[in-house]
DNA sequence: ATTCGAACAGGACAATCATCCTGTTTGGAG
DNA sequence: CTCCAAACAGGATGATTGTCCTGTTCGAAT
């Protein structure tokens, strides 16, 4: 069915399935992944139906290799390694904030975190992919807690429960990163660090500080 | 074209209006925008398609009448008012997270914030609904920093910027909704609730209460 | 009683969606 | 070389999508 052979064709299963794979990454955090159409992701990486289909079977599929590779990779740059690497927590997470602004502010629009993005899209819609997002979450929290607990043993005034505090540092940057989303400017994450900084320096626990 | 009048039929365009607009917010905030179909729609809110164009011509006139009602109101009345009528904004915060805890724990699931989750599909969609969910948040912000304001003013030991706090408890609420939905479990709204009382309560300002 | 625009009925419409299908090409094993 | 499964090409398919269109009915004003 195919014509004559006007163009070389060359057998490369990975790097076209890679090929794939990153461009529906972008194209879910950016814009979503319902109002992306896999003829948009088939155009956008230079692939053929054929060759989509071979790889991908259903669009699902795809979403859960975007999860389970690209956007567990992207919690872990810009996320769990950068705590590990820090002094602490509190200082990790200064950082990492500042990079981000930075990162949007030259970028010029906010697309959101792409794990949060997935989540409110999806985790009502289809179980394996809320699954498969919980479990990159939950490692999530779980290394920002050794990272907390870490700092309390080494003798850090932070008498608080590694893992609720993990909890709510997870969500306040979500949520500042919808509301930054939302108003297409990066001053709520600005507010956000600085809040989640004061909340983790200082802290004398329930009496104010003897 | 219609065949004859084997049923009554009562012109009610505000009542009709209102069924349309109920059902959509519905359909909007637990399953999302994209995914509900005005086929979806006209069936759960017992339209025919006439009648739905006739008010709605577009599905995106639709979206804004949501936000700019329903949604507006649910703000309204989930934190608005519950925060003015508190003695205190910690009080207030307090009372509206146990409060919706209490209604996820009963309902057996998470849908999430409506406004978090319209906002987070559409911001980077659609800029007329981008900006209508912002009119909200904008709102909603300038509240709940006015009572901050108020408690500092009562003598209330809480030497933080208002505008920017009022942002980062949004920004937690939104985030541990988020969260919320991701594992089906509301405890990410307790951990939030809990750690945002301890950053609101005891707060010495820069220096270590001295 | 007549009239007229708003309110509504009930499909028709093209476009787009995800998926599937038949056929061809590649590259390594034997 | 031969052979064969995997890798790909290039549409076709049926189901849905949002919107539109023609016609009918209501209700208030005249």
């Amino acid at each position: 069915m195919a014509k004559r052979l006007n163009k070389r064709r060359s057998n490369d299963p990975e790097g076209i399935r890679k090929r794939i794979v990153d461009t529906a990454f972008s194209a879910f955090s950016t814009r979503g992944y319902g109002v992306t159409s896999v003829q948009d992701l088939k155009t956008a990486a230079g692939v053929t139906g054929g060759a989509f289909s071979h790889h991908f079977p259903t669009k699902k599929e795809l979403g859960l290799a975007v999860l389970h590779g690209n956007v567990a990779d992207a919690v872990e740059e810009t996320w769990i390694k950068p705590v590990a690497e820090a002094k602490t927590a509190s200082a990790g997470v200064e950082a990492i904030f500042a990079r981000i602004i930075r990162e949007l502010d030259q970028q010029g629009f906010v697309s959101g975190c792409p794990l949060g993005n997935m989540v409110s899209e999806l985790a009502r819609q289809d179980d394996d992919m809320r699954k498969a997002a919980i479990a990159i979450l939950e490692k999530w929290r779980k290394e920002l807690a050794q990272k907390i607990r870490a700092d309390q043993r080494a003798g850090h005034c932070a008498p608080l429960d590694a893992e609720t505090a993990a909890n709510f540092i997870i969500a306040s940057y979500w949520g500042a990163m919808a509301i930054a989303k939302a108003s297409q400017d990066s001053s709520a994450l600005k507010d956000c660090s600085q809040e989640l900084l004061r909340y983790l320096e200082l802290h004398p626990g329930q009496r104010p500080c003897l």
